[in-house]
RNA sequence: GGCCCGUUGGUCAAGCGGUUAAGACUCCGCCCUUUCACGGCGGCAUCACGGGUUCGAGUCCCGUACGGGUCACCA
């Protein structure tokens, strides 16, 4: 039984690298029939926010990512908040000591200054030079007789490699004797995060862990502590950064880092998941929308990229519109209702048909009050918006078709969009004229602006009959 | 600086010793068309560099450059 886990730190805000990590988490489990645990690393105080873990529970719950264990659901592996097992780690870190996998540090403070400084001077890198390793047994109960504060260290082998193996990165060897003999418990008696990180996924049966690249040259200290307690050592899948660019990682003071600042941006939740699950995994074929569903599908460890990828958003823009424009006509146009909010105040425009014009014409929901401002009220605009090369209308003939137009369209009783559309074309025949040159120079006069969702026909059904004649008025009185 | 990792168009990327080096986004052109979009068609543009190995290298090996990560009683 395949068991994953998501084990963020509660910051107020959810990073879009740490929900990708978390997507892949809960993709492998879900592939698989495992279970997705939720564990909240809570253990730093003082980076303590308050509500921050609702979001992360918000976040979840909003993109599907249902969670199968955790603070919030209970399992029988719990606690799941971090700061609620700060108990348990002490016996396991005495227990280590007992194996021979880690020992009673009393160096001070002043001492391991004293040792780093001496390293600088003599270009040696920074590292815990093994001193209380070599104490007796005596005399360390000595010590702990006397009261002097102590830590507890991991003993890493001084010769030797070890070899681990990444699903991502394949094979991975380090000389032990790089490695530090790092603090796994801390003189107020609390785990460090490495050693805590350890013992939960072990006593959680975690037996994939998907994590950022960060903790790739942390991880032959883990399994030496997965050694030496005997255990098994899980899979490890580690993934690359989400970068902003070639040399930064896409951060929180860029404002464009975590999930609600997209959601936030008129982006919709499916498609930030879809464009986060696709930078940095490649699928298959050449599908590139995935409903959540969908994703457990074609989900593949293999298809992880060693490479840190850029966010682009640009195509997260492209995606969102994808998906705007294959929504049924009604969902979109509820989607879109909270965007006319003091933009389309008035009563006779049907929103509805608005929705209809605007389906095709935003890539993300925040694009709309820019396009449907004119509804209310029309802009005052320069009359240099009736030339136009291409439809072959300048200032002159669009006045000439302006005045034509106002009977044609004052004579329709039965004002739809149909009729308008016919009587409009039969003017159009009429006057010997090409369609552009009835058509263009009226949807300029209603709505003012240079580009508009819908053509005319469109925009004088929505904005009715008399509000329709008020504004080929105005043109004409313009020109 | 030591160690670990990475490098295919502007971006995401496929590729697993023999391909005209896929596809998507962006950009450009054309078509459709009552604007703008949508849609359709087409185009520009890539194997970081230098050495090997091989009949043959984007693919394997070694260097170089560039980028990232990591070296805490932080997580």
């Amino acid at each position: 039984m395949i068991r994953t886990r998501f084990a963020p730190s509660p910051t107020g805000y959810m990073h879009v690298g740490n929900l990708r990590t978390a997507l892949y988490a809960y993709l492998l489990a879900r592939k698989n029939n495992g279970k997705f645990i939720l564990r909240i690393e809570d253990t730093d105080q003082e980076r303590y926010v308050d509500g921050a873990v609702d979001v992360i529970y918000k976040t979840l719950a909003e993109t599907g990512l249902v969670h199968d264990e955790g603070p919030d659901v209970g399992g029988d592996y719990g606690p799941y908040i971090q700061s609620e097992r700060r108990g348990m780690y002490k016996e396991y870190a005495l227990e280590l000591v007992e194996k021979g996998g880690a020992y009673y540090c009393f160096c001070d403070k002043e001492r391991l200054d004293d040792v780093r400084r001496r390293q600088e001077l003599s270009k040696q890198p920074p590292k815990y030079d093994g001193h209380c390793s070599r104490l007796s047994k005596e005399e360390v109960d000595a010590k702990l007789a006397a009261g002097v504060p102590w830590v507890i260290r991991q003993k890493m082998p001084h010769s030797g490699e070890t070899t681990f193996v990444d699903e991502v990165f394949g094979s991975i060897t380090t000389e032990n004797s790089v490695l530090d003999d790092n603090v796994l418990l801390k003189s107020d008696g609390m785990p460090t995060y490495n050693f805590a990180n350890v013992i939960d996924d072990h006593l959680m049966k975690i037996t994939h862990i998907i994590r950022g690249s960060e903790y790739l040259s942390s991880t032959p200290k883990y399994n030496l502590l997965y050694e030496a307690f005997g255990w098994d050592i899980p899979a490890y899948i580690h993934c690359s950064p989400v970068m902003k660019d070639s040399s930064r990682k896409l951060s929180k003071r860029d404002g464009d880092a975590s999930y609600e600042d997209f959601i936030e941006k008129g982006y919709l939740k499916e498609a930030v998941l879809n464009y986060i699950a696709l930078l940095g995994w490649s699928p298959k074929g050449e599908r590139e929308k995935f409903t959540l569903e969908e994703m457990i599908e074609a989900f593949d460890v293999s298809g992880i990229s060693k490479s840190p990828a850029i966010f682009d958003e640009n195509k997260l823009l492209w995606l969102n519109g994808e998906y705007l424009r294959e929504m049924s006509a009604d969902e979109f146009h509820q989607k879109a209702l909270p965007y006319y909010e003091g933009v389309i105040t008035n009563p006779n425009i049907d929103t509805t048909l608005v929705s209809a014009l605007l389906q095709k014409r935003c890539e993300k929901l925040s694009d709309i009050p820019e396009q449907v401002d004119f509804f209310d009220r029309l802009p005052d605009y320069d009359t240099e918006l009736y030339v136009h090369k291409k439809m072959k209308t300048d200032r002159e003939n669009s006045k000439v078709a302006l005045e034509q137009i106002l009977p044609t369209l004052e004579a329709i009783s039965d004002w739809t969009r149909d009729n308008i559309h016919d009587e409009l074309m039969r003017l159009v025949e009429k006057m010997g004229a090409k369609n552009g040159q009835v058509l263009s120079p009226l949807r300029v006069a209603l709505s003012g602006k240079p580009a508009s969702p819908g053509g005319s026909p469109d925009l004088a059904y929505i904005l009715g009959k008399d509000e329709t004649l008020s504004r080929i008025r105005a043109g004409v009185a313009k020109l």
